[in-house]
DNA sequence: GATGAATGAGGATTCATTCAT
DNA sequence: AATGAATGAATCCTCATTCAT
């Protein structure tokens, strides 16, 4: 974006930015109980008074970080309605998925905490948020042919997505014991992805690509 | 009180089974930060003050209540070790481990509530219980032929059942919400077992059983 | 005292009188409000509880701890009341006195605790045991000739006394840091009873034993 | 509020003082263990958690007060390093010391607190305050010449004085039993302070004053 | 916008004591 | 005489929040 030189830019919300990313990394990782907001506020050298001049309090902070996380999530995930299980167009959700997660995963992680916990911005979390993409990919699995699953199979599917993708990062400290290698590595992260697509073709009875074009011939 | 002769019960850790009940259902639903002494202890028509006559502290009791939840679930996974991917194997255990779980969904919140913070307590548990299963399923799955999976990806098949199955039920309220439908309730785990068991023969080049027949032929 | 062989003596009170040697020390340590009944009880290998069947409760058991260790180290003093400050007799008591508290220096704790803190404890304490003792040293001193000090000072005199005897055991670990030794150990009680005997020539306008001699030729 | 221009008074740290003052009264009476954060705030007005905004903890807060009792109290010995124990500056010393603890006996109390229990804080406090003075004093009087005292006593002359002073305000309820005279009111500080005067002089083989002008006639 | 100070509520833990066994 | 269990009352301290400056 071009912007003219000396033109002051809106940019004071650096603080409340700071802030929420803060918030974000201390929530992630510790959940809401575990957190304090003089932590937060200490991580961002800012007293825990200060804090409320640009939160309302410790849930309001917890909201907005919510919802600043999961609005890009959503943006990724969102063409997944538009091109379904196809097979190129999972291999593209997938590899996008997976790269935003890995360069912000503690979205995932948070909505593992309010899953673990129950907690009340599960629901309006997943109605708003999910359920969209959730009715766009069943409606595209739906149009499938060949799929081995059953209709009432698929929010299974689905469900199993979530949990292989945003569950890899979520509990990053586990799967790394089962791995035996940092999950959030790049090269980690690469790997894993080639895991799912593999595992994508199996399951939606698709053939792996080099395969494939001799299927098509 | 009349007892039957030869009747000894040996109950009288009854108060500190109880506690331990409670202390796995609200450390599981609440997480370690956002459990509070005193809740524990009400729960068990208990003061605080009389909690610490059982345990020496809240981590403590939080370490005996993985201590516990954590043997029974690692002697229903034991054989796996034994029997390995094979067919029927892999569904028995697939059985055994839901069935379990959906009777003490508890461990598995436990372990992701540990999971998701990387707590103190994730090393040893993982280093205590879960890399010994590890091993053995590796090494059943390094004899197998057949399989579509390279042994560079054998620990991603492991981690990713972890996530498929530990995960069900520590995320159950989102599950749920993608589901539609109560994940705890008896029908709905046979369902899920069976969705797991179909992928477990998508994933490991099997073939459904009906169709295996005509296969063989 | 005679006992006829084989006659079984009256011991039982022998958990009683290792509470009391323990709770003296601890007490003498860590003053009655940093003593904590529990920590008297484990040091005799008891429970909390079980004190409970030998003392009414912690202050019937400070109390006792306090009337146990006065009566010797009153009885080790008593006949200063006999003698007064005469040369020979002073050095005596003084040697006593120091002898006594070398063996039992928490009773000197004891006292001081309760100076310190002018707990309930030191008004009955004064009253029954020291000052009968001070009328005593006070009667004597009246009656000595040649003290330079006026009948008005005779009670800093002996204030000046317990301070410096009992003073000298009950802190103790002040006293060491002074001296550069410890101060409880034979040697330096030794020196530090010579140290007083010549305070005592110096004040009461005695001289020393051997020049003694010439003067009164 | 209108203050003259210049009159800046930096005041602001009012509270923090007051706990300050409330504190080593009350440490000084009660002891470290005997005395609770929230008496010492309700005695300042304020709430338990109020005091946390001042002081990181009980422990902090009395390292402050030993800290901000100690410093003047040293401040008045230490031009005994100066003039060590000559008759004249011996007498000016003693009655600053004992005028100054009379006036803030809390210090004198709290060593003593320390002594008695030798806790943590007695060996650093000995070391960075009383070594100091005590190193000038030895070295003073093994200058001085007709002393009565061998030099390996020098130390136990130090330790008596110590007693002497520091121990009459410490165990002020004590002396005052013995005295029969409340041992804070000025005129038995007085006549303490004379007591000790020619206590001095027949300590260090000195005259007394008038004598001395016959002396050295 | 930032902060020092204040606070009610709560949170973990200790303590002295009781009581049935 | 000993103890396991229970407890009310404290104890130290943390927390989220407010408010005047």
């Amino acid at each position: 974006m071009f912007v003219y030189p000396g033109a002051s830019l809106p940019q004071p919300p650096v603080t409340r930015d700071r802030i929420l990313d803060t918030a974000e990394a201390l929530f992630a990782e510790r959940g809401f109980a575990g957190t304090a907001v003089r932590d937060i506020a200490a991580a961002v050298d800012l007293t825990a008074a200060s804090l409320y001049n640009h939160f309302a309090g410790k849930e309001a902070l917890y909201a907005a970080v919510l919802e600043r996380g999961m609005r890009p999530l959503m943006d990724v995930l969102e063409d997944l309605s538009g091109h379904g299980h196809e097979r190129t167009a999972l291999d593209a959700t997938l590899g996008r998925a997976m790269a935003h997660l890995a360069r912000r995963p503690n979205v995932a992680r948070l909505i593992y905490h309010e899953a673990l916990t129950g907690a009340a911005h599960l629901v309006p979390l997943t109605r708003t948020w999910i359920q969209p993409i959730l009715s766009g990919a069943l409606g595209e699995m739906k149009r499938e042919v060949g799929s081995p699953w059953a209709e009432e199979e698929h929010r299974r599917v689905v469900a199993m997505w979530v949990q292989l993708i945003a569950g890899y990062f979520a509990v990053a400290p586990l799967v790394g014991e089962l791995l035996g290698e940092d999950p959030l590595a790049p090269a980690t992260v690469d790997r894993q992805t080639e895991f799912l697509r593999k595992l994508a073709r199996l399951i939606t009875g698709a053939h792996p690509p080099d395969e494939t074009k001799e299927e098509t011939r």
